[in-house]
Formats: structure tokens, sequence, C-alpha cells
DNA sequence: GACTTCCTTGGACAACTGTCAAGAAAAGCG
DNA sequence: CGCTTTTCTTGACAGTTGTCCAAGGAAGTC
């Protein structure tokens, strides 16, 4: 009996998990659109296949749904340059990969980053979204420091900076370019490129 | 006549240029306070000492209202470390200095970065504040660009970098260092001071 | 089949938004 | 003083917001 309620009960959960990341996707889309200040629950259920009504049905508030969001997103990001590191060969062809894999995530995936920078900036004002920043920050500081100690490895030189320095550099390039790339600064993206493949030397010790 | 007409429609000019100030600096209070996102009109107007309606007196719009307020802002950033750099006589301390007040900086006016911040990102979705952030951002990274310059000359070393990337690496530190402090992480100030004390002997050639 | 539980809809709600206009109050001027 | 212009307040407006709820459909169970 209790296997039997607890089959049904997990496969309605996973039904409700199911329809949660559903809707935070869609709204997802819609944030990254809009930002966060213009989105409205209206104008997320109307980009998604369903009535406002239900948001409410599988999010407490809107606090809860935009904070799925964000969690959902970070799934996403936190393996994306994963693959250049563990590809990687010699420091040389790390460093030009990862400058390059930069340039193309802010290129290809500008909206999604604007959105990710919006909600990290929400965490400073409202209290209910710094939790969650906090840990997704972090998650891209491991990433990035992943990046880092490989390269610095391949390279056979001692590191010069904390996780978090190196995190701070990086994202402060990325954030420069994202906001000349989406105000269409030509070459925007190539500048972000040149900066990365320059900075990741200087990283480490002489 | 005409002088006098003159004078006259200059004070009454000057008149309503420093009312606009006066509820521009009532507006970056409550904007510092609460975000782009959850001020509007009647909260600016409630905290200054006037009604909602003045409001639309001296400002077309919501957005003219922000964008001045925004403009006045930029006159409050661009001199900030251009004491430092005149003052400096070494290159080591101009270093100490320059990270030392930018960990102040970090500490004390949190709440105007911060907001400097939002309404950077919100050029990411809006094209209206564009210009005007650009405009700002550009001469962040020539206030910038006069401290590394100095700090290269009285070094005696020659720069490895460009302005964009000088100003993207620090201003990536002092986000990072924001983020933390307002979320009550301790020593994060005392750490941006330290990381961009070590960061700047980076931006030279060896 | 009846019955229960789950899911979804669409409308209602009060609160809030930016905007505007009519008129009061204040200031400037003859 | 009166008169005009500038400045400010107040209330109204239409639209939007987050939230909640009654009702009905869908799905699953016996």
């Amino acid at each position: 009996m209790t296997e039997v309620t607890d089959r049904i009960s997990r496969r309605q959960v996973d039904k409700f998990a199911e329809r949660r990341a559903q809707l935070a996707t869609s709204a997802l889309r819609t944030l990254s659109e809009l930002g966060y200040a213009r989105t409205s629950l209206r104008e997320i259920a109307q980009n998604s296949e369903f009535s406002h009504g239900v948001l409410h049905y599988y999010f407490r508030d809107k606090v809860e749904l935009i904070t799925a969001c964000v969690k959902q997103y970070k799934a996403e990001c936190v393996t994306r340059y994963d693959q250049i590191v563990v590809t990687a060969k010699t420091a040389e062809g790390l460093r030009k990969d990862f400058a390059e894999a930069l340039a193309t995530t802010c290129r290809e995936d500008a909206s999604m980053h604007r959105l990710w920078y919006d909600l990290r900036n929400q965490a400073l004002f409202e209290e209910s979204f710094r939790k969650d920043v906090l840990e997704i920050d972090q998650t891209l500081e491991q990433m990035i420091w992943r990046v880092v100690t490989t390269y610095a490895d391949l390279a056979g030189r001692p590191l010069a900076v904390t996780p978090g320095t190196a995190y701070g550099l990086l994202d402060g390039l990325f954030t420069q370019a994202l906001l000349r790339h989406l105000s269409g600064v030509p070459g925007a993206t190539e500048d972000l490129a040149a900066a990365a493949h320059q900075t990741l030397p200087k990283l480490l010790d002489a």
C-alpha cells in the first residue's frame, strides 16, 4: 500500500515539479526579454500556454516564481565552460578557447545574462533574493576557478589571486562587454576575447 | 529691454533648474533606497516636500526624471578620485590610497552605487536609458584611466591594458565587493582594497 | 459507471501606477 | 493695491499589478 501511494505521490510530485520547470522556463524567456522591473505575472502567463491563474497554483507568490527561475538558470550556467577545462591540453589552448567561449556567450546568450545581472542587482535591494543570488554567484566563481586553476596547472606556474578576485576581474570584463554589445558598439565581443586572453596570464605569479 | 527680460528669464530658468535639481536629489535618495523597479513617482514625491503632481510640472515623464537623476549622479562621481591622483607622490602611495578609497566608497556610498548598477542594468533592457548610461560609464572609465596612467607614470613602467580593460577589471572587483558588503559578508570591503591593491601593478608591463 | 482528487480557467478584488487637468496659492509686476 | 504669471495641490482618470476564488474540466481510482 505504502509502495503504491509512494509511487503515486512521487509521480504527482514529479508532474508538479515538471510543470513548475515548464512555467519557469517560460518565465525566463519573458524575463530575459523585458527585465525584472517590467515583467508581470500576466505577461509571463501570456507568453506561456497557460492562464495567469495557474501561476498561483504552482508558485506561492511572485518571489517564489522568480526564485525558481533563478535556480533553474543556475543549472544551465554551471557547466558552461567545463568542457573547455576537460579537453584542454596546453595552457595556450585553454587560454584561447576560454577567451573565445566568453565572447561567444556574450554574443549568443546576451539576453539571459542581462537577466542574471538584473536579478543579481535586485539582490542589492531586496533581501529575499540574496540567498539564492549569492549561491549562484559562488557557483559561477567556482566555475571560473576551475578554469583558472587548470590554466595555472598547464602553465606550470602558481596562481597569484584568490578565487573571488579572479571571478570579479573576469566578470567585470564580461559585464562591460555585454553593455557595449547590447548597445551596438562594434567589436565589443572581440574586445572581450582579447581582454580575457590578455588577463588570464596576469592572474599567475611571475 | 531685452537685457531685463533676459535677466528675468534667466533667473526663472535658474529657479526652474534649481528646483529640478532639488527634486532629482530627492528622487535619488528614494531610488537608491528602493531601486528602480520599486520606485514610483508618488513615493518620490512623498519623500520630498512636494506633492506628486509637481513632478510633472518639472519633468515631462518618468523617463525624463530618472534621466535627470542619473545625470546629476554623474557629476558627483566624476571627480571622486581626482584628489588622490593630484596629491600622489609615489606609485606605492597612489596604489595604497586608491585601494583604500575604493573600499571606503563601497562602504559609505553603497546605496548610491547599487542604484548606479541598477540603472546601468536597465540600459541593457530599455533603449531610452542607453545614451546617458554609456556616457556616464565612459566618464567613469576615464576617471579610472587617470588613476591608472598616473600610477604607471609614477612607477616608470608602461601600461599593458586598454582603458576599457582597466575599467572593466576594477569595476568587476567593486561590483562583487558591493554585493558581498550589502549581503553582510564580513571583510568584503577590506578584501576589495586588497584585491585592488594587488591588481593595479598587474595592469603594467613587466 | 460514480466519485474523488487534481488541474486549469477566467473573473473579481483592492491597491497601485503614470498621467493629466482644474483650480488654489504664491510670486512677480504695473 | 489689482492683475498676470508662475508654481503647486488635489483629485480624478484609465490602465496595470499581485492575489485570490468559485466554477468547471480532466484525470485517476474504485
